[in-house]
RNA sequence: GCGCCCGUAGCUCAGCGGAUAGAGCAAGGGAUUUCUACUCCCUUGGCCGGGGGUUCGAUUCCCUCCGGGCGCGCCA
């Protein structure tokens, strides 16, 4: 266990390198392989076209000259090799590679996907969630959290040591907006049953009245700069904002089993905002102007941003500086990643170029911003939070649940599903949380998308819903065949059993591959390829009742791997299955 | 005005230098008195936004135009 076997594809890999190696036509270091195509019958293939470039020969000639030249050795787990064109195309030994690929995920169990080489040693922090505090987690933070989760875990999987930091956005004037209303009203809002919606109505409120009255954004502003040098009452107020908050967004992540390494929020930084503006200055990356701002010009390569304002205080792209240069100090990651919406393209941009500019290349160059569109409301048009149009992300994940107990009590109804009564509530739960995670990560982009409930928590086709059905369906039949003999995975040779393992081999590979894009979606189309074809071997092929008691078990080890397959590639996403539903 | 992102089937999206461009939804047809039908199968549907170029080969790379989105110091 300690140096567990490798994956049968990457033994495949192997063969394959080492075999058309051998002929002496192509060096191991030229090879590059690729995936066929689903139409052509093979399951690895050498596109020779670089190689015969080299060789000064037409492709399929050299691919034909090359395949005729390997020979493969008996005990191989590839069965045959031929020429198709431009491409050398090697096909598995079924019953070898059945074997290899059972094994493979009995002997790691949890950790079959997992690929601890890749990121071994290295560190990356992952920044993710980031609400601002005094607000609900919405459709938008929704996405970071989700997204970013997903990430930390793949990245997991890979080997890294990995920080999720949920950057609390607990700085900023707008903060002087709520101390001056709670101050001026002489407000309570931690009285209130729920304390952070009635933040929200005071900072909606006093922004309303700032539109018709000056003189309140200089109140709001002299309240951040009271804030800033540590006015008593100031500092005790926002820290109970502060706890308030932090209570509030603990409901939404614990159901969404979420936690992080550290919340160093943007306060964290506002000490040392000083030192950073004059490390700038000092270096020539930065210029006090006129009247007091320090301002950054990038020459024609960007346009120009501020580090101090004109009243002295620091701004967003301080504040993002100085987290940038602390968590080199602190961690010497080998990536430092945000996920963070697709419109603060710029804002990175800049932050990672002062930083380069002021000598920290290394971490500038091993940052990486992965946007994503916005949520919008089904029109296109943005969500417009201070005219109350918001949609909580608590709404959302109880709307899913509620739907998804609705379809559970016809199915139970209809006579087709094994779901308890006492089991409901914690199914539904697994479900609806699982479609509104899958929503967001199926498909990765960065392009808007419109809000639509009936979208968000679908329970057919490429959902969730779909992939945890098929895993309920392995338990079932597990649970109903009891105990059973050896399995002889020899025997399955059926199309739709085949197809099955391959795609079951196929997790390592994509689990590198979401890594190495920073992309949950590679996963997720992963988990659903294998959740259909489970889905054609469930309709074509018996279990419990194979003709002979040997392919029997033989099913009963690829459905339990099956199971084993989707319950990894769902956690990867931070989905839940349920045993039955 | 400048910069960035996006434009692939009616809709939502994969694919991003190679083999007949793939999924889901929607539409139409079929299977099954089920190992849970939240299922399976089939059909319809594409000048891969337009035009140039590079390449043996372009949905994929470059240029240009068109359409949509986002952003462009003293909010975050």
């Amino acid at each position: 266990m300690d140096t567990p076997s490798p994956y049968p594809f990457d033994r495949l890999r192997t063969e394959a390198t080492a075999v058309l190696a051998a002929t002496g036509l192509v060096a191991a270091d030229a090879v590059t392989l690729a995936e066929p195509k689903a139409n052509v019958p093979a399951d690895l293939a050498f596109p020779v076209f670089a190689a015969a470039k080299v060789a000064g020969v037409a492709p399929p000639v050299f691919a034909r000259q090359i395949a005729d030249a390997v020979t493969l050795a008996p005990d191989s787990l590839l069965a045959t090799v031929e020429a198709a064109g431009g491409f050398v195309n090697f096909a598995v030994r079924p019953e070898a590679f059945a074997s290899a690929v059972l094994e493979s995920v009995a002997a790691r169990v949890d950790s079959y996907g997992e690929d601890k080489t890749i990121g071994a040693g290295d560190t990356v922090i992952v920044e993710y969630s980031s609400p601002n505090i005094a607000k609900k987690l919405h459709v938008g933070s929704l996405r970071t959290t989700v997204i970013g989760h997903s990430l930390y875990l793949i990245l997991k999987a890979l080997g890294y040591t990995v920080v999720g930091d949920n950057h609390l956005g607990d700085w900023g004037t707008q903060f002087g907006y709520i101390l001056a209303a709670i101050h001026d009203n002489n407000l309570a809002p931690w009285d209130d049953p729920d304390p952070v919606a009635a933040l929200m109505k005071i900072y909606a409120d006093i922004n309303t009245a700032a539109e018709t009255d000056p003189t309140i954004k200089d109140a709001a502003r002299a309240w951040f700069r009271k804030l800033e040098e540590g006015d008593p009452w100031a500092r005790e107020t926002w820290g109970r904002i502060i706890t308030l908050s932090l209570a509030e967004f603990e409901k939404t992540y614990s159901r969404l089993d979420i936690t992080f390494d550290t919340q160093v929020g943007e306060s964290f930084f506002e000490p040392v905002l000083d030192a950073v503006i004059q490390e700038a200055v000092d270096k020539g990356v930065a210029m006090v102007e006129p009247g007091g701002p320090v301002a950054i010009d990038f020459d024609d390569k960007l346009p120009s941003c501020l580090l101090r304002k004109t009243d002295g205080g620091t701004l967003y792209q301080t504040r993002d500086l100085a987290t940038l240069l602390y968590r080199w100090n602190e961690y010497h990651p080998a990536r430092n990643i945000y996920v963070v919406g697709a419109e603060q393209r710029l804002h990175f941009q800049q932050v990672f170029e002062i930083a380069r500019r002021m000598g920290y290349a290394e971490i500038a160059d091993r940052s990486v911003h992965i946007p994503f569109g916005m949520v919008t409301k089904a029109d296109g048009d943005r969500f417009r939070t201070r005219k109350g149009e918001v949609i909580f992300a608590d709404e959302i994940l109880d709307e899913a649940a509620v739907r998804a107990e609705a379809v559970m009590r016809e199915q139970i109804a209809g006579g087709r599903s094994e779901v308890s009564e006492s089991e409901i509530t914690g199914v539904s739960e697994i479900l609806g949380i699982g479609a509104v995670i899958y929503s967001d990560l199926y498909q990765g982009t960065d392009r808007n998308i419109a809000f639509d409930w009936d979208k968000m928590l679908a329970l057919n086709g490429n959902t969730a819903t779909y992939n945890q059905y098929m895993y309920a369906r392995c338990r079932s039949i597990l649970r109903k065949a009891g105990e059973t003999g050896n399995a002889n995975a020899t025997l399955l040779m059926e199309p739709e059993e085949q197809a099955v393992l391959k795609q079951l081999a196929r997790l390592p590979q994509s689990v590198r591959d979401a890594g190495d894009k920073f992309s949950p979606a590679i996963v997720a189309e992963w988990t659903y390829t294998l959740a259909k074809e489970f889905g054609r071997f469930y309709d074509k092929c018996p279990v419990l009742t194979a003709p002979i008691e040997e392919l029997k078990a033989a099913r009963l080890a690829l459905v339990a791997a099956t199971a084993q397959g989707l319950k990894n590639g769902l956690a990867l996403l931070g989905i839940r299955v349920p045993e039955r539903m």
